[in-house]
DNA sequence: CACCAGGCTCCGA
DNA sequence: TCGGAGCATGGT
């Protein structure tokens, strides 16, 4: 795995490169600190392994979906040691409702404010210690605020959005852990009963926070990048790791094919 | 000043 | 069903 790479690249707003080489970042009420080295002791740590997917051969995954194509096993050759990390579904669907016509460094803005100004700080350290965590808030906790009590998060007209979701959440309109096993366009459609959730929020949701492998998120990139790279090619043709193929896209896209 | 940012809602045709 | 303005906020 490279951790660059799976935590930088616009699957989650919550990591930083504090250091070079040096990442830090919260999940599940826990904060971490760490580089490329830590990793075998990660590996042995439940909550993070499953965090970071280490069961999941994406060696294997990149050698199947560079075979499909010739212009995606270039994207897949630029993304390789990418995991796509097993994010609180809550956590991401926030994430995504508030990423839309934003820009990344804001993004991570608003969510770090919205953690700060909602939970108390957890102060837990799975392996380096560091500054206090604050813990993604519940959607209880935010079904029971207004969009004026949101105000300080600055994240303009997304606070109805927001709410809407913590409402939905909580009251059980949108059961999020039972959209891991129904089809994934009811799974979807589930999704964008909340305001402010499109066919982009909701499939970055079952992508990245329910680990829907086969979801394939489409947003203004994309949509070149397919017409462009993909004439005629579906996203259904990449199969059930669609979702892997579509981050290799997206970082090609956005990185520009000359990188490396 | 204009334009953009991992879109969506709402409105009119 | 489709297109396009408007949307809060902040950065360049």
């Amino acid at each position: 795995m490279n951790l660059r790479r799976t935590l930088l690249c616009g699957q989650c707003f919550r990591w930083r490169e504090i250091a070079p080489d040096v990442f830090a970042g919260t999940a599940g009420g826990r904060r971490l600190v760490l580089t490329q080295q830590d990793l075998p002791k990660l590996e042995q740590n439940p909550f993070w392994r499953r965090y970071f997917d280490f069961d999941t051969d994406y060696e294997t995954l990149r050698g199947q979906l560079a075979e499909l194509h010739p212009n995606l096993r270039e994207a897949a050759r630029q993304s390789a040691g990418i995991h796509i990390l097993r994010q609180d579904p809550w956590e991401a669907l926030c994430s995504f409702i508030l990423s839309q016509n934003n820009n990344i460094p804001r993004i991570q803005g608003i969510v770090s404010r919205l953690c700060q100004e909602t939970e108390e700080p957890l102060p837990h350290a799975a392996f380096q210690e560091s500054a206090a965590a604050h813990p993604f808030p519940r959607p209880e906790t935010l079904a029971g605020l207004t969009e004026a009590q949101l105000a300080p998060l600055r994240c303009g007209f997304r606070a109805r959005y927001l709410l809407d979701a913590a409402q939905k959440v909580a009251d059980g309109t949108v059961p999020l852990e039972q959209l891991r096993t129904v089809p994934l366009a009811e799974a979807r459609a589930a999704l964008m009963q909340i305001v402010g959730v499109g066919p982009k929020v909701a499939d970055c949701t079952l992508l990245y926070g329910l680990h829907r492998m086969e979801a394939f998120p489409v947003d203004v990139w994309m949509k070149r990048a397919m017409a462009q790279w993909f004439p005629g090619v579906e996203p259904a043709a990449f199969g059930a790791a669609a979702g892997l193929a579509q981050q290799y896209i997206f970082n090609w896209a956005r990185n520009g094919v000359a990188a490396g």
